[in-house]
RNA sequence: GCACCGAUGGCGAAGUGGCUAACGCGCUGGUCUGCAAAACCAGUAUUCAUGGGUUCAAAUCCCAUUCGGUGCUCCA
């Protein structure tokens, strides 16, 4: 497979990435602060990311991928303490709920999942390092700052101004700092926080240097690739850089890669604006777990994305129609032999379909790719040109689209009766889609009975009755579908 | 204020110098059906925000304008 082209944060340019100096592709992506649940703006890049990896992984590279999780920060103490919660067992909800979201969406777990608050002696070493290096100083309240000024290279990834930065009216002034810009590395303590006894006095880490440390530590000093949301660039990455290169005298990341923000409804998304989505909002509104997937990952990650109500049904359609279509090639049938044309246009399909992604992972080309095939296919079924063996070469096609994209699967049902015990655990059944409840409440076996009523019904010739009860599920939001092999029902 | 990105059919969106401007949804028509639904098929932008320029050739490059978004501050 070619090599896959991805554009580089660093260089401003696409770049061939490929594992350097070991066999498998060493990555690491900024994981959540779990302090609460997790936005569709955060799944967004995760999603992307999932994607990245998937790709790899379907070209034959095998990728060590790390994500950290941020179980202490300045959201977390305070959010415990108005929840009257230990740090340690807040953090820990959220980190669960923020797994079991990822389970949802369809997200493979990375190699490695690294706590912050494990890392504590090797933030501390680095600190020491960069003591040691003049590119960090202690200030009179015990805080540890970086040195920015000592660092030739600041501002490399984001190309910032640093001299107008300077001059901003918007960088607090901290006394306690030498320079505006310098960041901390290591946060003396403040009251009763949270609080590790280490060389460097008792305090806390500061945020950046979590993610040097881990990186560091469980990748090596330099390695292959460093992923993000755009906002993380500066300073957050900037600061990774700037703390890792000038303790190790080493190229830390080789390739960035930073995902777009996501517009909801065509604004940011905040809470003001009534446009703040969690995942577990979107499910308990009706919203399929695939449907979400499948609209985050329809604008290529390093395009701004417009999240819409609009977009969700018609993700909703697009995969129901994909579903159909790999049952129709899984139930076979068709006549022994294989059509040459229709494998020509069933191997174009998957070329189509791995340019697509090579090509700086275009999630839309690729998915354009597939519904050519769907199309060429069914309508060859329908003249009966379709053989048995290109119904199987399809089916190959298909394993290599989902390997990626993750929809054809149908789990949709089974999570959003996750999300509702959840929500009904949580005491937030009341803001569960009433359709979606009513839909629910109506049993599998009433159902199934009205169906059969309603096919004695027809048989009898009784059309009136048999539309009443196919009008009274649809009120229910229980469609019907009439095939050749009977009555399929399911739940709007 | 400074910096950056974007503007493509009813909606979403690909395409970044050269065949009839992908693909999805929607809509319209057809097949199927008792009628529907579902599924399938077909049709659906002489044109790419606006104005100028470069070129044999521009949605694609350059300049200006308008509008939208983002960063500079915790944020995916």
């Amino acid at each position: 497979m070619a090599t896959l082209e991805l554009f580089n944060t660093l260089s401003g340019a696409i770049e061939p990435l490929l594992p350097v100096g070991a066999p498998d592709l060493r990555m690491y992506c900024c994981g959540p602060t779990v302090y609460d649940y997790g936005h569709i703006g955060n799944f967004r890049t995760f999603l992307h990311v999932d994607v990245l990896r998937r790709f790899l992984r379907q070209g034959g590279i095998p990728v060590k991928h790390v994500m950290n999780i941020t179980d202490v920060d300045d959201k977390i103490i305070r959010n415990a303490a108005t929840h009257g919660m230990s740090i340690g067992s807040y953090s820990r909800k959220f980190e669960d709920a923020f797994f079991e979201d990822l389970d949802a969406l369809g997200i493979e777990r990375p190699e490695h999942i690294p706590h912050a608050t494990e890392f504590i002696p090797e933030m501390v070493s680095l600190i020491e390092e960069l003591g040691r290096r003049d590119m960090a100083y202690q200030a009179e309240d015990g805080s540890w700052y970086f040195r920015v000024a000592n660092d030739g290279s600041y501002g490399k990834l984001s190309k910032k101004d640093l001299a107008h930065i300077e001059d901003g009216a918007r960088v607090d002034v901290d006394e306690e700092k030498d320079a505006a810009r310098d960041f901390a590395l290591w946060k003396a303590v403040k009251g009763n926080e949270p609080q590790w006894e280490t060389p460097l006095g008792p305090g806390r880490p500061g945020w950046h240097i979590e993610c040097s440390a881990m990186a560091g530590k469980l990748l090596g000093p330099n390695f292959d690739l460093h992923a993000g949301g755009e906002d993380l660039m500066f300073p957050h990455h900037e600061n990774e850089i700037a703390q890792s290169e000038c303790a190790t005298g080493e190229t830390f990341a080789r390739h960035w890669m930073h995902v777009r923000f996501l517009l909801v409804e065509g604004r940011k998304m905040s809470k003001s604006e009534g446009n703040f989505f969690t995942l577990r909002d979107l499910l308990l509104k009706g919203h399929r777990a695939s449907a979400i997937r499948f609209l985050l990952l329809s604008v290529p990650y390093r395009n701004q994305m417009n999240f819409t109500f609009d977009g969700l049904t018609e993700s909703t359609h697009a995969i129901e129609r994909l579903r159909t279509f790999h049952q129709r090639m899984v139930k076979g049938g068709f006549a022994a032999g294989r059509d040459a044309a229709i494998g020509d246009l069933t191997h174009k399909a998957e070329t189509d379909f791995t340019a697509a992604l090579v090509n700086d992972l275009n999630t839309a080309g690729a998915r354009a790719a597939i519904f050519d095939l769907v199309r060429a296919a069914n309508s060859a079924a329908d003249a009966g040109v379709l053989r048995g063996e290109n119904a199987s070469e399809i089916l190959d096609v298909l394993a290599k689209f989902d390997g990626i994209f993750a929809v054809l699967q149908d789990r949709d049902a089974e999570l959003t009766r996750a999300a509702l015990a959840w929500a009904e655990k949580e005491g937030r059944l009341n803001e569960a889609d009433p359709d979606l409840l009513a839909t629910l409440a109506f049993s599998d076996a009433e159902i199934d009975a009205l169906v059969a009523e309603r096919t004695l019904a027809k048989r009898q010739r009784n059309f009136a009755r048999a539309d009443a009860i196919r009008n009274e599920l649809l009120a229910k939001g229980i469609l019907l579908e009439d095939g050749k092999d009977g009555v399929r029902w399911k739940r709007k």
